[in-house]
DNA sequence: TACTAGCTAAACAATC
DNA sequence: CGATTGTTTAGCTAGT
């Protein structure tokens, strides 16, 4: 008796796998996009240039060097030298009291994509611009950035000096600043276009998240590779280390240009004599929403831990915890290293969010206009409920109903399986299933079933098919197309978490359903009984309902005004995932539901336009034993293979009405 | 209102 | 003998 009863079991976590293989997608993903070289394009594309940048960098200076040298009993007037390198050493770092050395704008600036190093080169060899010419024009171009780009990131600085650079290059020195600043301004119209395409090539990656009140926040990965010591004193050694309107305007900006940091932490940069004040300054500057206490609040510190990715160390006071973030979290290969992982982490969440918020949204879209629609919201949302609930709504509601006025009454019960939210009682007042709408519409189950199977498996929710259909759809995904009566049973468990629970009720129900309809044929075989499908059967007693009563079809073509049956019937199960979507905040497969509303919406239409059958290549399989009334030829036989689509049924409809009055009711007849 | 479909419950028999 | 399987009936509800 109990023979099949090992065939239980195997598989539950088969469906979950989708989901958790798509999480562990993502995570790959987010892993490997910690590699900054792996998976960052952008990002490998700018520590290219900021290579190529610094190379250019030194080659200028080198250059620069050189005239001077040749030059040297000339000294510019009016314009300071170059600092020495003992001058050049202490940068911006490690040397608080002196702002003013502060270049970092400049070093961010050294762009080289535009100008290779041997045009570099080549304008240095031949000597188009004296330092005291470049100075003069750097300074002027830094006013002009600081008028027209307001943002920090370092990709425009760079531009910029490249974009300086080369108007210089392609201007004799003759010429009269008017024309280089015409050519500038030509340059510099170009850039902007690049700037602003390359920020909304940023933003859409989210590796920026520009806020409208707020200064735009440096886009430090640009300067990744970079040693701002480095780049500070090659800075100064090509601007003469003057160019104070700029580090006035940006010192603190400075800080964050030669630093990979991410935003969130100003500090980074900030070794003045560590009291808080000015980390506090700039910490309100960034996130002055946040920060309302700025002498004792840091994104990094909270509760006493300092919240650096991987640190949570615990300090009694702010005080404290800002020396330790000076002193552990300085700017070195470490805490750099850990700013881009952070970021790319950063980012990766971002594009998700972004992702799942054009989802959502057009979710939202979509079910905005339907619920606008008059007659469309009520019957199909309530569809189900109605009927399941009927009996033992006053039950039910407290479980099922916490949701919106939308929420469908029915399937919904909380996704977690967990026995603190279903109870016995609210799973027994989920109750009959009468006119499930898959029958009702005629819907393919198994496609529902496929799509929704982790859901099914997962959430005691009861699903909206009849027994005849569960049991149909059972045995044609056997590979036999026949099953024992505990193998259905087994099926049953397996699929869907709700019938884990009552079993003598749906068993009994399972084998009413059994033993009532023609379409299940017992076979008897050599280990015992089996139990088959006539798919005839089975499909010639379904479209009675729907073609039997155009009303019905006329309804719901008025009502949903999509036409097919096909849409009151996705409609309601859209709506029930997008209800569970909307409502059930916890919930380890959201993509994957909503990924399942979304191939429905995508596929909605493909059953529309095949027949719909998917995965039920069963076809009659079966010897029909005691079916000798199955007298009607099929109609076309392809057509019933599998679920009824919605296209066979309805084009079918009238062939079906001539079936009308088949013998399944004079078999009931017969047995009643 | 009558009819039908579907569900639940239950009684009962046959079988393992 | 108990459990399982299979059949049948009854009653109910919702939809037509």
């Amino acid at each position: 008796m109990m023979q099949e009863s090992g065939t239980e079991a195997t598989s539950n976590g088969s469906a979950s796998q989708n989901g958790a293989s798509g999480e562990a997608a993502a995570r790959d993903g987010r892993l490997k996009s910690n590699t900054p070289s792996v998976e960052v394009s952008a990002g490998d594309l700018m520590h290219l240039q900021q290579q190529q940048a610094l190379q250019v960098a030194r080659q200028i200076l080198h250059q620069q060097q050189q005239q001077q040298q040749q030059q040297q009993q000339q000294p510019p007037s009016g314009v300071l030298k170059s600092p020495k390198a003992s001058e050049k050493a202490p940068i911006s770092q490690v040397d608080p009291p002196a702002p003013a050395p502060h270049v970092p704008v400049s070093v961010a600036m050294m762009t080289p994509q535009v100008i290779t190093p041997q045009q570099m080169q080549q304008i240095l060899q031949q000597q188009v611009l004296s330092p005291q010419q470049l100075q003069v024009l750097l300074q002027q171009q830094q006013a002009l950035m600081l008028q027209q780009v307001r943002s920090r990131y370092h990709r425009l600085h760079r531009l910029y000096v490249c974009v300086l650079i080369r108007g210089f290059g392609f201007v004799p020195p003759q010429q009269q600043v008017s024309a280089q600043q015409l050519a500038f301004q030509q340059q510099l119209l170009q850039v902007q276009q690049l700037q602003h395409q390359h920020l909304l090539n940023l933003q859409r990656q989210g590796l920026l998240s520009i806020q409208p009140g707020q200064p735009a926040l440096p886009l430090h990965s640009l300067t990744q590779g970079m040693i701002p010591a480095e780049l500070q004193q090659l800075w100064k050694e090509v601007t003469g280390g003057h160019v104070k309107d700029e580090n006035h305007s940006s010192s603190q900006t400075s800080l964050d240009l030669s630093s990979p940091v991410p935003p969130k932490n100003p500090l980074l940069n900030q070794h003045t004599p560590s009291n808080g004040q000015y980390m506090a300054h700039s910490l309100k500057r960034e996130s002055s929403t946040v920060d309302d206490h700025p002498q004792h609040s840091h994104p990094l510190y909270g509760h006493g831990v300092c919240k650096w990715p991987g640190c949570e160390a615990v300090f009694d006071d702010f005080q404290s915890f800002l020396k330790h973030l000076n002193n552990e979290h300085a700017l070195d290969d470490r805490s750099t290293a850990q700013c881009r992982v952070q970021m790319q982490v950063v980012q990766q969440l971002e594009l998700q969010l972004a992702k799942d918020k054009e989802r959502l949204q057009a979710m939202m879209t979509h079910l905005h206009v339907k619920s606008t629609e008059p007659k469309a919201t009520p019957q199909p949302l309530n569809l189900v409920s109605n009927a399941t609930l009927s009996k033992t709504a006053p039950e039910a509601s407290p479980q099922s109903l916490p949701q919106t006025p939308t929420t469908p009454t029915a399937p919904l019960t909380p996704l977690t399986q967990g026995p603190s939210v279903i109870t016995p009682n609210s799973l027994h007042s989920v109750g009959p299933m009468r006119r499930r709408y898959s029958e009702k519409y005629n819907m393919p189950i198994s496609p529902d079933i496929a799509q929704n199977k982790e859901f099914y498996m997962n959430a005691e929710v009861r699903p909206p098919f009849t027994y005849a259909s569960l049991i149909r759809q059972a045995i044609l995904e056997s590979p036999e197309k026949q099953l024992t009566l505990n193998e259905i049973y087994n099926w049953f468990t397996r699929m869907f978490a709700y019938f884990r629970r009552n079993a003598a009720t749906w068993k009994n129900a399972v084998r009413h359903n059994l033993s009532l309809h023609k379409c299940f044929v017992r076979v008897e075989n050599v280990k015992g009984a089996v139990w088959t499908v006539d798919e005839i059967e089975f499909q010639k007693r379904r479209p009675q309902k729907i073609s039997g009563s155009p009303a019905l079809v006329k309804n719901i073509q008025t009502s949903l005004g999509y036409g097919p049956a096909l849409s009151a019937a996705f409609q309601v199960r859209l709506a029930k995932h997008l209800t569970l979507f909307l409502h059930i905040s916890v919930y380890p497969t959201l993509n994957s539901l909503a990924n399942a509303i979304r191939e429905e919406l995508n596929g909605a239409m493909d059953h529309g336009n095949s027949n719909g059958s998917d995965s039920s290549p069963g076809r009659s399989p079966l010897p029909a034993t005691h079916h000798i009334n199955v007298k009607e030829e099929p109609l076309d036989p392809e057509e019933h293979e599998g679920p009824l689509s919605l296209v066979t049924t309805a084009n079918h409809s009238p062939d079906f009405d001539h079936n009308r009055d088949y013998e399944d009711d004079q078999g009931n007849d017969d047995m009643q």
